[in-house]
DNA sequence: AAGTGGTCTAGACCACCGA
DNA sequence: CGGTGGTCTAGACCACTTA
């Protein structure tokens, strides 16, 4: 940044100075120069390398924070914030008395596959584009609970194809971090009604045709490239969700 | 402001100095000196006014900004935020073919009730409090698609007992701001899934125990005062909605 | 052209954190 | 204590909108 658009081109660019600021430094933070959990450099060192004002660079950074890629802490630091946990799909259920249940996850299988269509379009994968599919189970309360079934592109996630089953965590996206470096940053869930199939409702022990939440989640990691697709049924008499509007 | 907290008294309060303005100048919002819509004074007019710097004044905007009560446009101003619209109900379905259509509002009743108990507890009545308790029915492509049941406290709301169902307007946010003069600001909506009465079954057209969508929405002025309660109810099948994580 | 918000500078000092 | 982010100042000039 410094050589390629001298701070000295006041209002010459397209883009503000703090949001082409921004830009470099998002570069360096996708490229592992500073990895997540850590801090990076402080705002006056900063501001130095960029050769701009603390003002501009206290902006491109606020912008990052925004964008949910950094974090500042007060009096120690800005850190490049770590991914999204994973505990996320509780937040659609309420399951009665399971509060101090520890949430239970069974993988079911793993499997290479050609992408079906649902899945490689959300994930924007070529026609007969490799993938993987995994099938798991997640249990509150001695029960099955939720029927999972996730696909992730084959390239960067073929190590999954080597793990044993026991060892996959149950929260995906801390092992996404820690075995592949991948690090989700966002997702989006789309629901919807639907109801039961004959082995689905055998899975969750209800009948045939009982009402079910649908969720499809695509997540995207920090470089914002599509990198899981997954649908998730659950008990529709579970459902509850708080939306806020302004 | 000027008087009370003067701003050569740097660091000495609790709060940041931008935050005492902001509240100072919420305040003046709120009792309305500007109305919905209008302009409030321009920066260097307000940061002279309390006598701060520019950078201090636009801390103070900027997070009134965030709270959704003004909105900045470049080249024109600083405006005091309309209310909501209403007409977002329909984020949370999707009716296929309806797309041209004008969804129609159709009010039934009209009544001065005791508030029951749920009612009471959201808006925060005291028990056997009065209110106003509205039914309406929302229709798209000819048919009835939704149920509702609004409540609101008597008091501000009682000029509506006095209109006839005819001059209901079909979105109620910005009739409360024209007739009644107040705007909301936001809303807090809770998605929970349920089955249809005989009676909600008999009016929407579909089998006793069809699965529901059942939204309980909590709706706030720009004071944050709670002065709208509503149920509202529709068929599950038609039930779609995007979420973000992050 | 005049008025608005948006960007940027070059400082100063305050509040928080950890060693 | 030294280092971090947070607040604040007093300017300057840019970009957008309206008349």
């Amino acid at each position: 940044m410094p050589a390629s658009s001298p701070a000295s081109d006041k209002y010459t660019q397209s883009q503000p100075l703090w949001a082409r600021i921004a830009l470099a430094l998002r570069g360096r933070v996708l490229a592992g120069e500073w990895k997540a959990g850590e801090a990076i450099p402080a705002e006056s060192a900063l501001s130095e390398f960029y050769g701009v004002a603390l003002g501009t660079m206290r902006g491109a950074i606020q912008s990052l924070v925004e964008d949910g890629l950094l974090e500042r802490i007060h009096g120690r630091g800005t850190f490049v914030r770590g991914g999204l946990t994973g505990a996320t799909m509780l937040r659609f259920f309420r399951f009665g008395s399971a509060e101090g249940d520890v949430p239970a996850s069974r993988i079911k299988s793993v499997k290479a596959v050609k992408a079906p269509a649902l899945a490689a379009r959300e994930l924007l994968l070529a026609a007969d584009e490799q993938a993987i599919c995994i099938e798991r189970q997640r249990c509150w309360g001695g029960k099955v609970q939720l029927l999972e079934t996730l696909w992730v592109p084959h390239g960067p996630f073929k190590a999954l194809l080597d793990l044993d089953k026991k060892d996959f965590s149950p929260l995906m996206y801390p092992m996404y971090a820690e075995r592949l470096g991948i690090t989700v940053n966002r997702a989006v869930d789309e629901l919807s009604f639907d109801r039961l199939s004959a082995a689905q409702a055998r899975t969750l022990d209800l009948p045939v045709g009982h009402p079910a939440l649908r969720v499809e989640r695509v997540a995207f990691d920090l470089a914002g490239r599509r990198i899981e697709f997954r649908v998730t049924v659950g008990n529709a008499d579970h459902f509850r969700y708080r939306a806020e509007i302004r």
